[in-house]
DNA sequence: TCGATGTATCGACAGATGTCAATACGACGT
DNA sequence: ACGTCGTATTGACATCTGTCGATACATCGA
């Protein structure tokens, strides 16, 4: 079945309200920042790139344990800071947690700096 | 004579290599996340939108205090963050330091999602 | 020259963050 | 049912980060 479940409740990265033009209330400040916060990291944007450069556009622990060079606990805690950001969705496939990177979620950040 | 000088040699704000479409080294990640990080803070995000929205796109120290309700110290401190981050540039005007956003450095973060 | 004013820096401190080893959890094969 | 394997969670730790008050610095006006 394979279920692409999309990023809802966890506000789904900085949609529409342009950092620039217009002054932003504190919450669209919050929910604009939550978004690079999660992008703010070297390993997590290592991550969405190897994600997305994978076979299928998805990987999973497995595969990204040794790229990175980290230990697995610590990329799982990657990817899960990157799932709550609405960045990137998991998905269990047998024991295997296959990530795939939310390129709308991208978009959206990109047009709050690209107004 | 107020020259505006461009963001150098803190390498200003991740350029050209986008993290969709091929691995990024780590280097290259390191550079990318640099700039979002910079951009992961509510209030940071605030004085971007305060600055971009103000009378001739600048202001000072003295003008954004108040809107984000912090004290000189940390709005000081931010706005170092933000010009390291080659986000925004500072221009020393009387007694006052004048601070703009760097459309270039956004447009080029943006295009680092938007392949 | 002196006081006032706008900024930056310093020192301190609480809280967040990245990391790991150890362990718990779940799904699969036998 | 049991061991194996991939993943998540927990606990601990060092470091980074946001914040402030106090203070130093620089520039202007009198």
């Amino acid at each position: 079945m394979t279920i692409a479940l999309p990023p809802l409740s966890t506000d789904a990265a900085a949609c529409c309200t342009p950092v620039t033009g217009g002054v932003l209330t504190a919450e669209e400040a919050e929910r604009i920042a939550r978004t690079f916060k999660a992008l703010g990291d070297p390993t997590r944007v290592r991550l969405l790139s190897l994600i997305a450069a994978s076979e299928g556009s998805e990987a999973c622990i497995c595969d990204l344990t040794e790229p990175v060079g980290l230990s697995q606990p610590t990329v799982s805690h990657h990817m899960k800071q990157l799932v709550d950001a609405g960045l990137a969705v998991r998905e269990q496939r047998g024991r295997w947690a296959y990530y795939r990177v939310v390129d709308d979620a991208l978009d959206r950040a990109a047009q709050a700096l690209h107004p």
